[in-house]
DNA sequence: GACCTATCTTGTCGTCGTCAAGTAGGATCG
DNA sequence: CGATCCTACTTGACGACGACAAGATAGGTC
């Protein structure tokens, strides 16, 4: 078979988007390059993504997912350490390990998210975890959900976590594993 | 006279960039976009501002600027409150009030900041507000500040602040009144 | 009145996203 | 087995952008 049809594309780009995105940005990421990487012509991204942006998108949904696993892998693993602290832990490491995926993540609200299922269905799944594990369990109320510490402990680890990766913490700048020592004492604090 | 000289480019271009990138956001702030608004030529621009970068940093050390001033302004008007709740709602209603200069003023790291002393001065200062307001005030040893809460109050601030802007909090999404009265709560909560 | 330098213009290059029109080739059906 | 069709791709073009180079102009200086 020629290469005429790629067979695969779709997801060809999007690995090769992915792997761009973590270890350039966002910003490095453009169709015509990635065209040029995959070796198909300038035009053929845009036959499976409409625009750029919606690429982006499909980007961010992967990192909602990579997120809620780094979530609930810290909630498996998490040796001694309440649930809160263990998914605030997680949270944190996944944002430190992938900075520009995490920066992304987050950035898509001025990208139409909602023009993406995968996203939706993926920051929901995120919101949904964070939720339950923050705010009473799965078997509370939604008052009682709303009611819980979520709010103030979601806050809390994406502050430092933004505030880390923008550079903006000066004290701790470049110390990664003080950083985190100093955001597990935060989180355990506020557990209690 | 002829208007070959502009007499004062530098500063018109950066006031039509502020309120573009306040009305529209940093995507909308191009070079030769402002060239055109401001009625000089397309390369004009870059005579002052050696890069776009150069240009988006100086809009955000003029956002630390407005920051520093918004947390002075609450400081002053802190009725009743603790100075860290004044400061803390400062921040969070100029994040909320100027939303798309509030990101760029964080996003900036990026672009290498360092290149302007103007931004240098102004993050140093926006810095050194928070600390001496939320750690144990300006007479405290860098010790004695260091192991304030002004880690934990920033990081609270700032991700009240990011989430919010970032549409990501679900239950409080587009009530802006609701949002600040959870925050105050928060604050003043962890002001105990 | 000559020149000097900061400031601006014009022109160009390469890159980008996006659209339109054409083409290849596997699948389907006669 | 061959005509047809639709999906996946190509080629080509357009306008916008950042950046650079070279030229023009004004306003001050000697």
């Amino acid at each position: 078979m020629s290469d005429y049809h790629h067979g695969d594309l779709r997801n060809a780009l999007l690995a090769e988007a992915g792997s761009l995105l973590e270890e350039e940005g966002a910003e490095a990421v453009t169709l015509r390059g990635l065209a040029r990487r995959v070796g198909v012509s300038h035009a053929a991204p845009g036959y499976h993504f409409a625009d750029r942006d919606l690429l982006l998108v499909e980007l961010a949904a992967e990192g909602h997912e990579m997120l809620e696993a780094s979530m609930r892998r810290a909630l498996a693993e998490a040796d001694g350490e309440s649930d809160l602290v263990a998914i605030g832990m997680g949270y944190l490491r996944f944002a430190l390990d992938h900075p520009n995926r995490f920066r992304l993540t987050f950035e898509s609200a001025g990208l139409d998210p909602g023009r993406s299922e995968r996203f939706m269905a993926a920051s929901a799944a995120t919101f949904r975890t964070l939720l339950t594990v923050a705010a009473g369990g799965p078997d509370a109320t939604p008052d009682e959900q709303l009611a819980g510490p979520w709010l103030r402990a979601w806050a809390l680890v994406h502050g430092l976590a933004t505030l880390y990766l923008d550079d903006a913490v000066g004290p701790y700048r470049g110390q990664r594993e003080r950083y985190l020592a100093a955001a597990l004492a935060e989180l355990r604090a506020l557990d209690r």
